[in-house]
DNA sequence: ACTATTATTAATAATCATTCCGATTACTAT
DNA sequence: ATAGTAATCGGAATGATTATTAATAATAGT
């Protein structure tokens, strides 16, 4: 008798050196970055890794809830490993991407669902404006 | 003698027939368009319309603060004419977006400027969800 | 450990939205 | 009307992402 201990939506995978170093390189930068920036780093081990895959890991990594997709106006999208609730200060001169973490507004989502009829269960926040680097530059 | 009467960072534009009835197309729309979409709309009006028209002409009104590009999280842009503050609600299900403009908070970009290093200029905030389509079919 | 099975990979081609470019056409001021 | 310049058209180029396929590697059962 065979019993599945999964959830039924659930698809499962087999591990992988490429994903399992993919999940760990997210998590230990703060840059987010972007796919070919993980391409790049992760071709100093796997000599043979092809873009293909870390696109491919990259969405296998969003479906399980362990990465997020960010697109911050650029042509390309960047990716961070997900941890806690933030949201995101973009630089308008650089382009980057500033977590901030020390206040989040759970209360929102009920707070504007209830002038609406909207199901609201999540919501993002970016503030743009211009990071210290590029302030002290110009 | 030639005297420039133009702020120095603002480019001038001449008028087009092209521009402005694009403007006006999105100003009569509520429904955050696509750049193909615009396009088959004015391809009935300007049947010679090349779709490199309606994107350089879209950057022309962003430039000039009269419309805004929304990045919904699909592969393609959508655009809208900037009117008033406002957040969108963005439906999961089917991609919909939905201006919401009950409510309006000016006030976190100091509140959030206090806690960082970052000078704030704006902020935007989308809300995802299920609409109240989707909502009644599944 | 061995084998069969099946998922993952690498390489490359395909796709799709967007941008760029050269030639042509339309405005505007003189 | 003409010259000068900006806007347009059509199509080709770009760049990020996705799909395809044959080879390779991970897992389950023996």
């Amino acid at each position: 008798m065979r019993v599945n201990h999964q959830d039924r939506s659930a698809k499962s995978y087999r591990s992988s050196r490429q994903r399992e170093r993919l999940l760990a390189l997210l998590r230990s930068t703060g840059i987010h970055p972007t796919a070919s920036w993980l391409y790049d780093q992760l071709k100093k081990d796997f000599p043979s890794l092809s873009l293909g895959t870390v696109y491919r890991n990259l969405s296998i990594l969003i479906e399980q809830g362990l990465v997020r997709k960010i697109d911050s106006g650029s042509t390309f999208d960047r990716f961070e490993a997900k941890t806690t609730p933030h949201y995101h200060l973009i630089c308008n001169k650089c382009g980057k991407i500033i977590d901030f973490e020390q206040r989040f507004f759970p209360e929102i989502n009920k707070e504007i669902s209830r002038s609406t009829d909207f199901d609201i269960e999540s919501h993002r926040i970016d503030f743009f404006g211009t990071c210290s680097d590029c302030r002290t530059i110009s």
